[in-house]
DNA sequence: AAGTCGGGGTT
DNA sequence: AACCCAGACTT
């Protein structure tokens, strides 16, 4: 598509685009990866303390195929979308054992790994290595939607491959790392969602959006749909004089995998024999309270809190896996997921032990 | 092709 | 409070 669409791009972003994230500092493939995958759903501001710690401690994909789960997960708590982690961690012991550590540079290759994508790895390559490949993220989806004036939502399969096309087409010959950061900086700081600022984009003369003064109908929303409702019970255990507070570890899949949650009561149980046959602990109860709501893609969870006041002898969960007593600020290397975290601070704030 | 997976910023 | 974001994976 030889209409200057991307020499108009590579040009804004050198004058006015970002250089200096972290993540451009040294981009080598390892760390364009991490800020791929960290930025996936996630925006720029969020990540940025992520992903210096992150790189701080794992530097190099050697290092992050040595380390153990637990401080992976723990390093990406508050994140999100754990099964991202999971998959890094994963993907960097593939690299190590079938490339030597060496991080691939052959398209396929890099799609296969685990938490790897289509629009991930060409950026990774595009990026890191000069390599033609198109991206399509949400920034691009955006601005490529209002310039063709792309109607349907992105999402779908169908306007997905039509936009695929257009990212393809627009992806030039050679400076292809440049376009690339150019087209995700232009769709982050420029063509927002809310208030493009259409007087100084460099794309403006051949947006079919901005030319019908219809930038705010594209990209078109997603069909919305009512949100169920469901309801789970939290055992808040905590420990007589330290006030550690019992967590237990969630299975690897599902909601929050892998991740240190409050113990969940089952529907039904009644909490006291519940306890005595899950932990071996003799517990009475206080009086039941709601705890915060918490929002995911596609329910909405309300929690509700059981406090116990445990009876006798303690020593005896530590012997069971997957169960660990927990005291904030010790700094144990395990991931917490946020609402459990913000359950935990509220508590030490209001009795501290 | 549709559903699952979090958390936080924006409006 | 609703919507969305530097998506990928499973079914």
């Amino acid at each position: 598509m030889a209409d200057g669409f991307s020499a108009a791009l590579i040009g804004w972003h050198r004058r006015e685009g970002r250089h200096d994230l972290p993540w451009q500092r040294d981009p080598t493939p390892y760390r364009v990866w991490v800020s791929e995958v960290m930025l996936q759903q996630t925006r720029v501001g969020t990540v940025l303390p992520y992903f210096v710690r992150f790189t701080d401690r794992f530097p190099d994909v050697r290092a992050l195929a040595a380390a153990d789960s637990d401080e992976v997960l723990h390093l990406w708590s508050g994140l999100g979308y754990y099964a991202r982690a999971r998959n890094l961690h994963r993907a960097a012991r593939m690299i190590v054992e079938r490339h030597g550590g060496r991080f691939p540079e052959t398209f396929d290759e890099v799609a296969t790994l685990p938490g790897i994508g289509r629009s991930t790895a060409g950026a990774i390559l595009a990026l890191s290595m000069g390599q033609r490949h198109p991206i399509l993220d949400g920034n691009v989806k955006r601005v490529l939607c209002r310039y063709h004036a792309v109607t349907g939502w992105p999402g779908s399969a169908e306007t997905g491959r039509r936009l695929w096309e257009l990212a393809a087409a627009h992806t030039p010959e050679r400076e292809v790392s440049a376009y690339t950061q150019a087209i995700m900086d232009l769709g982050a700081t420029l063509c927002t969602r809310a208030r493009p600022d259409c007087d100084r984009c460099p794309l403006r003369e051949g947006c079919l959006a901005f030319r019908n003064g219809s930038q705010m109908q594209f990209p078109e929303p997603r069909p919305s749909r009512a949100l169920p409702l469901r309801r789970c019970r939290y055992a808040l255990i905590r420990r007589p004089g330290s006030g550690e507070l019992l967590l237990q570890r969630r299975p690897p899949a599902g909601v929050w995998g892998g991740l240190c949650c409050l113990p969940e009561l089952p529907d039904g149980v009644e909490p006291r024999a519940w306890c005595r046959e899950r932990f071996g602990l003799e517990v009475s109860l206080l009086e039941p309270r709601p705890g915060p709501a918490h929002t995911f893609t596609h329910f909405r969870l309300q929690m509700q809190l059981q406090p116990m006041e445990v009876r006798g002898e303690t020593d005896i969960v530590m012997e069971q896996e997957g169960l660990l007593w927990y005291k904030e600020g010790r700094r144990q290397a395990v991931g917490i997921p946020a609402p459990v975290r913000r359950i935990i601070r509220q508590l030490e704030l209001e009795s501290p032990p």
